[in-house]
DNA sequence: CATCTGACACAGA
DNA sequence: GTCTGTGCCAGAT
């Protein structure tokens, strides 16, 4: 199916982030129950299904933004578009947001 | 099988 | 709070 690989299994995670919400690479990875949010990142960055799945939701666990496919303000304007306020490439209020890794649907 | 890479995280200064 | 170095995991070479 969709879920029989690593990358897969992230991007299907990132269905379960409403509206305004993000997450990082850490709590996502947590999520998935291991600590290669390394590989959720480089996953990722090798097949985005841009439109597929909302990857630019993922961001560092320092609160800025990360990259983006090059192209970090389109991550940021797209972020911008979930009513999310960003300064200066760092979410406002990021631990409010911030969808945690307990909160992932079983 | 060995080595390097990367949309990262953490510890130390 | 900042900056630098080291560790981490999965995938690619």
């Amino acid at each position: 199916m969709d879920n029989d690989s690593f990358q897969m299994r992230a991007l299907n995670l990132l269905l379960q982030i409403p509206k305004g919400r993000v997450t990082t690479y850490q709590e996502l990875a947590h999520a998935m129950g291991t600590r290669a949010y390394r590989a959720v990142g480089t996953a990722m960055a090798k097949n985005q299904f841009l439109g597929k799945y909302p990857c630019y939701k993922v961001v560092k666990s320092s609160g800025e933004v990360g990259q983006y496919a090059g192209e970090t303000w389109k991550k940021i304007e797209l972020l911008r578009d979930e009513g999310l306020e960003i300064r200066d490439g760092k979410i406002v209020d990021f631990k409010k947001v911030l969808f945690r890794a307990d909160e992932f649907k079983v």
